[in-house]
RNA sequence: GCCCGGAUGGUGGAAUGGUAGACACGCAAGACUUAAAAUCUUGUGACCAUCGCGGUUGUGCGGGUUCAAGUCCCGCUCCGGGUACCA
């Protein structure tokens, strides 16, 4: 009978949640720990082996955090808006909910038998109502507010209203599109449209016309972070740049925040430098330029100051509104060419060809410092997103500059004493500046603060701070996602009443955008909010995917409150997540617009923590491991991995799931393919020899496993284990079965330590100095390995302290007892099955972790490596903690060490307190 | 181009600067068995060896610091990831 997983993991997962074992509630006097999993979106495929990884180490970080009498908060939920069931839609006709309602039954079925301690209490789905109420609510919010760069903060705009009302513009320092100036005066006599208007440009939520990422495919426009060199991420289709009405969260407010928080939470370097680059802080100054024969100015944003001398042309991005004022009656007609053939390069285009490209404006600048007239070009490698959309051309300095003036001929100024811009710039930050007039004989750095300081007094411009963090584009035209809470009245945009929220997802006929191109929402009937009887229209687009899963973290809190996101009890409580394990893939975006989204929260004073994620751990992914049979050239006969060499052939990717250590099962594949039902095999040994190698996991390359096999098979708690051993949490890895069966006879040794010939047989007499110190080296192990996320090492320690036991025929309950408490977070089936089987009637979820004690681990006696220069020579047993010189002494009248003595003279002897002795001879 | 990681046996991987290769897989030999599977025991970096003494060599490459380097420093090579006309 032995050990029987399948029947003891069945029955304690029933077990656990009968009795809502993992069901937690806010205890005052207890301390809490927050543990959370990245939600997954549950896509049609179920989830395979990689999966569960990250879910397993919060699982063990959660029991072992709850063994240590912490209240512990680990919820699971569902990202479950999102493109992959509309496309479906779609294509078949089913509703994207149904989908979604069947991929979420499959993805719990299947994280069921793994045996996480979730409280599924506490369960979220982006897609119902009671939980994007509250994603609308904060729409509506921020729509509701400015931010202050004053103070730092999100504010009402009734405030702002207030303000605008009594001083106008004046001496404020808001976020906004862009930078208006007007008086009260001028305010008051505003109409209200106008008044809507003028707000929208300072709403943390507003309507702009902006430039998008528009993807033909997709019909829809997509942030930045949802596209990766002009392809969409989901789906892989080509993206347009375009300019169109939408949506967006000021997200570029909080760039200093954002930046400054990464300061504060303990996450890896790693990603902490990736949010770094993305939110892209430079420093530098922004200088206005004359335009000659025009009484006008325009900024332009540059680092380099200090290269103002070398400016020997401007440029505009095609896209920016200078280019039709500044583009003088001759060069019209060119201009025009120009801006016609970059708009048909798509952004793919762009990047994939980069050839200079450019047009002569006509018109000429002054430059501020010297005088000297430049002439303004138009071209596409300045973006009108960056700065002011323009820039000042110093192509000695420069490397885009220089391709671009060697290109059409324009004059190279160089600036820095000695360099050499006959083939290439010159753009490193270092030297002495010549041809600079003023700063002639600085240092660079010095000549970049002199200048700055020269624009600032001359009234040159002014210095700033640039980042590269856009404002988040919040538009999709798509249908399934959550409705803006927003209706229009005489063409402006106003929020619901908060008391109307939810605004439900309308039913509709088809998934398409409708016959006019309007999204999809446009095919509903009614889709209409009435107030005072009259009735307007709502907005078409829905949000996007990270809209849900911005602040999903806070609804795991306060799941089922509907009078708010999350009561201010709940959340002083809970506060924020101390440990957050999810993919790297999450950096840029929903690592960004939670953080945005939570900071945005806190300035109302809705949660107390102003970073939502403490602490942040990145699971590697799970890549495939492909099997490959080698089939002979025109013949249905397969050749062993060893043997092709002497034969052409051809490698077939094989399903893994008849592949065991390589090892093909031949009847499986005849079976598996009616094309291989006669296949003959060339063996080797006896056996077929699959090939193999590393690769996404994927159907296609049949490399795919379902834990579900796994756990059929071997059963959950090797699963758990073997995904640890598999290598380094953080570490990318192949899925590799080969090796799952010594993790597996682990579990089954352990089971033996407890039953011989299927009856229970455990002492109650007291363990002697050898078992405590081999149990209580593995508490000591693992409570370190834990904390350090060293999984592992942990099931290495469970190998080496069950092995031991095994050879001392241990069966003493006080510390086999101890075994099973340390196992429980790795292993809590077979933990739990044991743990009432030594007659406790509690869960061993609610056991103590058991603390080491030194003593036992205390050697009487210990080893010295005797090294002679460095090399090491033979050892000798000391007792512990012998004085340095007495061990000098035994090693030098140990009867090996004559013969290194021989004819030499000791130079030196290093002791290193029970480890090493080192002599130095010669 | 820039910014991060990484490189250790046949394989996955262990090693607070302390004298490599934990643990596991695989492989080999042995025990049990009519046999196989399962299980158990032993061995297993490479090379040399009068194969149960003993020795040489060894953590991508080249230097350096140190009594001592996989680990620290300098210079490369290769691989992986992120990001990119960001002025």
């Amino acid at each position: 009978m032995g050990y029987n997983f399948n029947e003891i993991e069945k029955k304690w997962q029933a077990y656990w949640r009968n009795n809502k074992i993992y069901h937690v509630t806010e205890t005052p006097d207890k301390a809490k720990i927050y543990v959370l999993d990245m939600f997954p979106y549950p896509s049609g495929a179920g989830l395979h082996v990689g999966h569960p990884l990250g879910y397993i180490a919060s699982d063990i970080y959660s029991r072992y955090k709850r063994l240590q009498g912490y209240n512990v908060l680990h919820p699971m939920g569902y990202d479950a808006y999102g493109l992959p069931a509309e496309q479906y839609a779609i294509q078949t006709g089913q509703h994207p909910a149904i989908t979604t309602l069947k991929n979420i039954e499959r993805y719990r079925s299947q994280m069921d038998k793994i045996g996480f301690c979730y409280d599924w209490d506490r369960e979220i789905r982006t897609c119902e109502p009671d939980y994007y109420k509250w994603t609308q609510w904060a729409f509506i919010r921020m729509f509701e507010s400015y931010y202050s760069y004053e103070v730092q903060q999100a504010r009402p705009i009734s405030e702002l209203i207030a303000t605008f009302e009594q001083q106008g513009t004046q001496n404020l320092n808001l976020a906004c599109t862009e930078s208006l100036t007007f008086t009260a005066e001028e305010w008051n006599v505003k109409t209200e449209k106008e008044k809507q208007a003028i707000l929208m440009n300072y709403r943390i939520a507003y309507l702009a016309d902006t430039m998008v990422n528009w993807c033909p495919a997709l019909g829809t426009v997509l942030a930045n972070d949802e596209v990766s060199e002009g392809i969409s991420i989901r789906g892989g289709y080509p993206v347009e740049q375009r300019k169109m009405r939408q949506w967006s969260l000021r997200v570029s407010a909080y760039a200093q925040r954002l930046l400054d928080g990464l300061n504060v939470i303990d996450w890896t370097e790693s990603l902490k430098e990736t949010q770094r680059n993305w939110i892209g802080r430079s420093e530098g100054a922004e200088i206005l330029f004359k335009v000659k024969a025009l009484d006008y100015e325009f900024p332009v944003f540059t680092t380099r100051a200090d290269t103002l001398f070398g400016v020997t042309f401007m440029v505009l991005a095609p896209e920016s509104d200078l280019v039709p004022l500044l583009t003088t009656e001759a060069q019209r007609e060119a201009v025009q060419k120009y801006l016609d053939k970059t708009k048909k390069r798509t952004e793919r285009e762009r990047i994939a060809d980069r050839k200079v490209t450019g047009v002569f404006s006509g018109s000429y600048a002054v430059n501020p410092v010297n005088g000297t007239e430049i002439p303004v070009w138009i071209s596409d490698y300045v973006l009108a997103g960056y700065g002011t959309g323009a820039i000042m051309a110093v192509p000695a300095h420069d490397s885009r500059d220089y391709a671009f003036a060697k290109h059409f001929h324009l004059p190279i100024i160089p600036l820095i004493e000695g360099a050499d811009v006959s083939n290439e710039s010159f753009d490193a930050k270092e030297g002495m500046m010549v041809n600079s007039g003023f700063l002639n004989g600085l240092t660079v750095k010095e000549a970049i603060q002199k200048a700055k300081e020269y624009i600032a007094e001359q009234h040159l411009g002014h210095v700033k701070v640039n980042y590269r963090l856009r404002d988040a584009i919040f538009s999709r035209q798509r249908y399934w996602g959550e409705p803006f809470p927003i209706y229009y009245k005489d063409g402006m945009p106003y929020p619901v009443a908060l008391e109307d929220l939810p605004i439900k997802l309308p039913e509709i006929d088809k998934f398409l955008p409708t016959e006019s191109g309007e999204p999809p929402l446009g095919r509903a009937k009614d889709w209409i909010y009435e107030e005072n009887g009259v009735k307007y229209p709502l907005e078409l687009a829905t949000m996007p995917g990270f809209a849900g899963s911005s602040a999903y973290y806070l609804r795991y809190e306060d799941p089922c409150n509907d009078k708010a996101l999350v009561s201010s009890e709940a959340n002083r409580y809970w506060r924020n997540v101390d440990l957050y394990i999810g993919g790297t893939e999450h950096a840029t975006g929903h690592l960004i617009y939670s953080r945005f989204w939570n900071k945005f929260l806190f300035d109302l004073g809705i949660v107390c923590e102003d970073e939502p994620f403490k602490r942040l751990i990145n699971q590697g992914m799970i890549q495939g491991r492909s099997n490959f049979v080698y089939r002979i050239k025109d013949t249905n006969t397969f050749v062993s991995f060893n043997l092709r060499a002497q034969y052409e052939v051809t490698p077939i990717h094989v399903d893994v799931n008849i592949v065991s250590n390589d090892v093909l099962d031949i009847e499986k594949f005849r079976a598996w393919n009616p094309e291989y039902k006669n296949a003959e095999f060339i063996l080797e040994s006896g056996k077929y020899i699959c090939g193999w190698a590393v690769e996404k996991m994927s159907k296609s390359m049949y490399n795919v496993v379902n834990p579900d096999d796994i756990v059929e098979k071997y059963g959950a708690d090797t699963l758990r284990l073997y995904e640890m051993f598999l290598g380094p949490l953080e570490q990318s890895k192949p899925w590799d079965t080969n090796g799952i069966d010594g993790v597996h006879r682990f579990l089954r040794k352990l089971w033996n330590l407890f039953y011989k010939n299927d009856n229970l047989c455990v002492c109650e007499t007291s363990p002697n100095l050898e078992e405590l110190k081999s149990i209580h080296k593995l508490i000591k192990k693992v409570s370190y390995d834990i904390e350090h996320f060293s999984f592992n090492t942990s099931v290495a320690a469970f190998m080496i302290c069950v092995n031991e036991l095994t050879g001392l025929q241990c069966n003493k309950k006080a510390v086999l007892s101890d075994l099973i408490v340390v196992l429980a977070p790795f292993a809590p089936h077979i933990a739990e099955e044991l743990w009432h089987a030594l007659g406790n009637t509690t869960t061993v979820c609610d056991a103590r972790f058991p603390d080491f004690d030194e003593k036992y681990l205390k050697e009487s006696h210990v080893v010295y490596t005797v090294s002679f220069n460095g090399k090491a020579r033979f050892t000798i047993e000391l007792p512990v903690n012998t004085a340095a010189p007495d061990v000098e002494k035994a090693v030098l009248n140990h009867q090996n060490s004559q013969k290194w003595l021989e004819g030499n003279t000791i130079r030196k002897v290093i002791v290193v307190p029970n480890k090493i002795v080192n002599i130095v001879v010669g």
